[in-house]
DNA sequence: GACATGAGTGTTAACGCTCACACTGGAACC
DNA sequence: GGTTCCAGTGTGAGCGTTAACACTCATGTC
């Protein structure tokens, strides 16, 4: 059984197959399909069985052909290996899948205008109704702003002068409250672990940190710059042991901070006891480091489903709104942050 | 200029459009288009210049329903937000880009059976080629093992028996090196920090250490289980710095070991003075733990870029190979591992 | 010089679906 | 009892591309 029934052959049961069985047309099988009105329920039962015995799937190409829509948004993402975006991929791609599309993927080495007009016209090619960039870099998003394109684009990162719709974190607001905690605990000033010069984020953290210590009167420090790695949180770190002066570190991100532990560790500086730490993201294994890291946490999930949102309303038909909608950001106190110590 | 030229409407252009631009039929632009030969080269420059003039995009849709090609691979991935699948992820992608596919993502929340059926089905009604499955849980892997589908299917993660071409890391091979590394220092035993029950990594890692203590006719104690997560494995060592005959912990994964650390660290127990750990995986931040964790690297890029090799080849043809594919982890020695100490 | 050859191009027919419209027949209305 | 109406269904024409094949000339062959 199962080879017999109608005179089935190698190739897929398409829409006419259907309708044979039943006894329709295929137009009424197309109807059945897309829940349209006006089938009686039993031609309905007769059309679903045919479907079911022909194990009938319809042809998405053909469906997208002919109705102008492929059901598939596209993603530009960066790093993906980095939690955030990983995580902000994740939260998009729930998203999407609950609002009935697909996603595809593409992600890129170098963030520089280039290749992202390059995939944004790749994914375009492929037919995806929208686009969400996950575009952190400065770079990144002067591209996206005056990338050229007839499909609707969400950028999901940072940055506020910008003609595209976009979702982002209060980097700003969440560099203040660390700041300013660590202030309120007697540190005459805050050192800064900055992120890259060229990411927005990097941008936004260090106007946060800078604005709250300038705000506060105290003195502002130079800065150090890593690349959001461990790695690069340790070498700067090795410099920041060296000097005398340090009590607070604000690190733009939770590895780097990692990084900087360590160092610290090796130099024979304690944390919270000499010098605090604060990092951002809140990482699952913040929790977890020695010590424990106090941090503000970014809910990346939340960001791309809200991207998402964004996009699929765009696509609704809603007018290009130009929003840009903020996540607050919610810090998260640990053991790596005490009262100015002795010194 | 840009809106004379032809009439251009609203519409985007067709074949046809650029067909008629440049003089010749729309046939011949496909030609042009797909490299076919037997196209005169003057004639080629005419057509390239109508399809620059009109900024001409070949309709995707319409092609895959001719050539019943999608150009789009399906990737079916667990918790993405986890270092190891992301990185496989991003492998993938990058792979199936230089081989000319897209890739469509989908991200379960559970792994059994119907999760990850749907998931497939769910591709394949999309018109994916063929499908990658992150698949690390055992009923992940029983499930595309019995999986009907008329796609070309590719597991990555772990587990030998199994009819499904497969792309996995040496687990046992690595614990074995584990194991062995530690006794070789001196430890009279091992013990072991697992990962879930559930998961063919886990078990083949577990397998990997307890054969390998049994050959040295070492004890085997009991062994200890997490989530993979640096909370369980927080917990976990919470209950290992109760027991007084342990000088050893092979981790199953890093970030248990991190929780791992924290957690004897806080017992009092020194690492690795007291007790000597080593992870599995060889996350970016592992060399930034206190102290830096030895442990077992594998390449998930390579694992996820392997896979789509796989994949890729069954889809030219050749037929199901039945393939496993291992590749040979390798040990990374830091600091948190020593001769066995006083005791 | 008749004839095969093949490079270069055009014509036509799918691919499998949805959309617009046409058709049928029974209920409702006066 | 004819007309209107509409639920329920079928027919035909695309959607934009590639595949198959047909055609037209130059070129070479004997």
């Amino acid at each position: 059984m199962g080879t017999d029934g109608t005179e089935t052959e190698q190739r897929q049961p398409v829409m006419a197959d259907v309708a044979k069985l039943a006894g329709v047309s295929h137009q009424t099988v197309s109807r059945v399909l897309n829940g349209a009105p006006h089938v009686r329920p039993d031609t309905r039962e007769r059309v679903l069985a045919a479907i079911r015995e022909l194990d009938y799937r319809p042809n998405s190409a053909a469906r997208a052909l002919v109705t102008r829509r492929s059901q598939t948004l596209g993603v530009v993402s960066f790093d993906s290996t980095l939690y955030g975006p990983a995580a902000m991929l994740e939260g998009i791609e729930q998203a999407a899948r609950s609002a009935g599309y697909f996603v595809s993927v593409t992600s890129l080495r170098s963030l520089d205008g280039r290749s992202v007009q390059e995939a944004v016209d790749r994914l375009r090619d492929q037919g995806v109704e929208g686009v969400v960039v996950i575009a952190p870099q400065t770079s990144a998003v002067s591209a996206v702003a005056r990338i050229s394109t007839s499909v609707p684009l969400v950028a999901v990162g940072s940055g506020d002068q910008i003609q595209v719709p976009m979702v982002s974190v209060g980097n700003r607001s969440g560099a203040e409250a660390a700041t300013r905690h660590l202030l309120d605990l007697g540190h005459r000033t805050v050192h800064h672990l900055a992120g890259p010069a060229n990411w927005l984020e990097s941008q936004d953290r260090e106007e946060g940190w800078r604005g709250t210590l300038e705000t506060a009167g105290a003195t502002v420090p130079r800065v150090e710059r890593g690349d959001w790695s461990a790695r690069s949180g340790y070498q700067a770190g090795l410099r920041i042991a060296e000097l005398r002066d340090v009590t607070a570190v604000f690190c733009a991100n939770d590895h780097m901070a990692l990084g900087l532990l360590r160092a610290l560790h090796e130099a024979g500086r304690s944390v919270p006891g000499d010098i605090s730490v604060v990092g951002f993201d809140d990482i699952p294994e913040a929790a977890y480091f020695s010590p424990p890291l106090t941090t503000v946490r970014q809910d990346f999930g939340e960001l791309g489903r809200r991207a998402l949102e964004l996009l699929v309303g765009e696509l609704g038909g809603a007018a290009r709104s130009r929003t840009h909608v903020q996540i607050a950001p919610e810090m998260v106190l640990r053991r790596s942050v005490g009262p100015v110590g002795r010194r």
